[in-house]
DNA sequence: AACTACTCCTGGAGGC
DNA sequence: TGCCTCCAGGAGTAGT
């Protein structure tokens, strides 16, 4: 499920490979993942060149020349390839098809080429994945209708300031809060996991009932499960069975495995309609 | 305000 | 082996 380290760990790919790269051909094989402004089409992009590969939020974004922008939206099963013409690949997002399998997948449902022979694969089987086609005026006010709060990621949020976002729902269950983009942006379900898990707080603890030093530590959580994910380039998780890599995840996906901390059997519950995962000694239940 | 349920969709896993 | 059901979840929306 693509959160915010493995769009990031595309983006990194992806932007050291396309700036300066002109479009060739663009195919788009599942028209319902483009909403495009009006007037506007794929085939546009063709002889444009990319400027820039950005990103906010879960949102990947690919600045073209001739005022053209590419908004992406992974969603839950939504992969990013980038093939050179020799075969090299760099992929990311959610692991089916796994990474070396050959593409085009079928369910493989957009591919740019450009120039130099690469090719861009975007392959997501659920088809939750979205595809918008702005002009690049017009990101900056689509960003702003999405309303996202602080990036999850950026080194300057403070608990301070994490503190004053999660107040905006103050009595909501905590795990909730964190998936809300508008509060912070950048989790999802299984970050948010293993952020309470490292912070040491229950699920439905409320906001309201955290103290400084709680919400200190939970920003401490999220960002080390950030940088885990950066640095593994995103957590594999199929079918919600995670696969660790050095320990990580810890607790998301690990149903009855021992805590790593205290041994405890991790138990899987349901919150907000998600998964969750936490170990019920290290994560007591609130009053 | 907060919560639940439903929607989009496919494929993997488990039961029998 | 094979059919069936359940489950995964980002995010929007509708209903309580």
């Amino acid at each position: 499920m693509p959160e915010l380290p493995e769009v990031e760990t595309i983006r990194r790919h992806l932007e050291a490979v396309l700036p300066g790269r002109r479009v060739t051909a663009v195919e788009l094989r599942l028209p319902k993942l483009l909403r495009a402004e009006p007037g506007r089409a794929l085939s546009d992009l063709v002889g444009q060149v990319v400027l820039a590969v950005g990103r906010r939020a879960k949102l990947l974004l690919l600045d073209f020349s001739g005022d053209q922008s590419l908004v992406i939206h992974l969603k839950l099963t939504g992969q990013i390839c980038h093939q050179t013409v020799s075969g090299e690949r760099r992929c990311g997002g959610h692991p089916v098809p796994a990474f070396d399998a050959p593409l085009p997948h079928k369910s493989t449902h957009l591919t740019v080429t450009f120039d130099d022979g690469g090719t861009l694969l975007l392959t997501d089987i659920r088809q939750f994945g979205q595809l918008r086609l702005v002009s690049s005026g017009a990101v900056p006010a689509l960003l702003a209708d999405e309303n996202y709060g602080p990036d999850a990621f950026d080194p300057a949020l403070t608990p301070g300031m994490l503190a004053a976002q999660l107040r905006r729902r103050a009595n909501a269950r905590l795990k909730p809060v964190l998936l809300d983009q508008t509060v912070i942006a950048g989790l999802g379900n299984i970050y948010v996991d293993e952020a309470l898990y490292s912070a040491r707080l229950h699920p439905l603890r409320t906001p309201a009932s955290l103290s400084a030093d709680e919400t200190a530590c939970l920003l401490d959580g999220i960002r080390d499960a950030l940088d885990h994910g950066l640095r593994q380039g995103g957590f594999t998780i199929v079918n919600g069975r995670a696969r660790p890599l050095d320990g990580y995840p810890r607790v998301h996906g690990l149903a009855g495995a021992p805590c790593p901390r205290c041994g405890t059997p991790v138990v899987k519950t349901t919150v907000g309609g998600r998964g969750t995962y936490l170990c019920p000694r290290c994560q007591p239940t609130p009053a």
